[in-house]
DNA sequence: CGTATGCTCAAACGATCGTTTGAACGATGC
DNA sequence: GCATCGTTCAAACGATCGTTTGAGCATACG
């Protein structure tokens, strides 16, 4: 029972890791309040309804993400940057960190179940408020790669953000060994992503 | 309301579609049976529980797969075949394909609700029954990449594995354009893959 | 004919879900 | 002191879930 902070900060806490841990429909509002130690009504009081809840979580995580992408991006390019590798950086690091701060260790993992569970209208969200990143990195991958054409770059992209989308959710099977810390085996993660990603967008040119 | 075969068979068709369009919690055995045509407590008769009917769509599907991806590397290697192209379309080809009988357009998509759903209990039951198959391919591929070390291949099987369950759960952003047939689009999907799985593989060799 | 057997059916069971209600509490401003 | 407002609380509401029940039906066998 998590006794920090406000009722509304300690609700999306236990929403997030309950979310990560059972899904949507699987974390039922009385598991999340008790762990929350708060009433069953303050979610509908805060939040207005489950879902309204459900939202919430997306727009706070997904915000800081792609802030710190367009920042990690706008760094890269403002140097004249050249190498593929520093994009898929500013692509990935972001991502994976999100695992580090308060209690976001999940969230990657909230993400690809809300991507698996709705069906359309989550995918309508992230698109609509967060696609304009998305076309800021893929500008800057055609740039880096003016032998692909567009139908090629996109074909190669859709590929690696399904391969990064697994490995940051943790459902690949490379475990962390007990010997390793946590940010090493993050360190080595990213690393492992982007060469294979870099070689996959490069292939055959 | 599907109206040919047996209540049983009627009920696995219905059941995976719906799994697929609803996940597993999200889909009832009300809405099952009724799309099924069959009555209510035939899942239960049939198949002891809701649990047990989740079991038997996968046990169904997957036993196909990799009776067919075994087919598939059995036939590359007896011919002495030396290209990784060949071993990834043993691979990615059977599982591209349960796109194509009967009702299996969306088993690939059951498959990655089930890992984001259930948390340990199907990656076991997968890893130890079809867990022998996957270490095949990895030995395959440790013979055609004989310069990475053992983790680093497995760092990178598992990447590519990542790449090719979004890609081949229909969950990327390529979709199919109007003027281009399932065949062909299925075709070309694989191709990408295979391209890109590869020089993910080989890179920095 | 009688009676098992395999299957289907409508109806109900208890449990759990998201949500709503109305009373109680504590700080603030007059 | 008293009213106000934001918040918390226990309790209940109606809906839906997976599962069970027992009667009903057809076919096969003695």
């Amino acid at each position: 029972m998590n006794r920090t902070g406000s009722t509304k900060e300690r609700i999306l806490g236990a929403a997030e890791a309950l979310f990560a841990q059972r899904g949507f429909d699987g974390a039922s509002l009385r598991q999340l309040t008790s762990s929350a130690g708060v009433n069953l009504a303050a979610v509908n009081y805060h939040f207005g309804s489950k879902e309204k809840l459900v939202e919430e979580v997306f727009r706070r995580r997904l915000d800081a993400l792609n802030a710190q992408r367009q920042a990690a991006l706008a760094k890269v390019t403002e140097l004249g940057g050249n190498r593929l590798e520093d994009v898929l950086d500013a692509f990935i690091r972001p991502a994976m960190e999100l695992s580090d701060d308060d209690g976001g260790p999940l969230f990657m993992r909230v993400l690809v179940r809300a991507f698996a569970e709705h069906d359309d209208t989550l995918r309508r969200f992230v698109s609509e408020n967060y696609g304009h990143v998305m076309r800021q990195f893929s500008a800057e991958f055609a740039r880096l790669l003016p032998d692909l054409s567009k139908e090629e770059l996109y074909w190669r992209i859709d590929i690696m953000v399904g391969a990064l989308t697994h490995a940051m959710s943790g459902f690949g099977m490379m475990k962390r060994k007990n010997d390793v810390s946590a940010r090493a085996h993050r360190e080595q993660t990213i690393q492992h992503l982007i060469r294979f990603a870099a070689a996959g967008l490069r292939a055959g040119s």
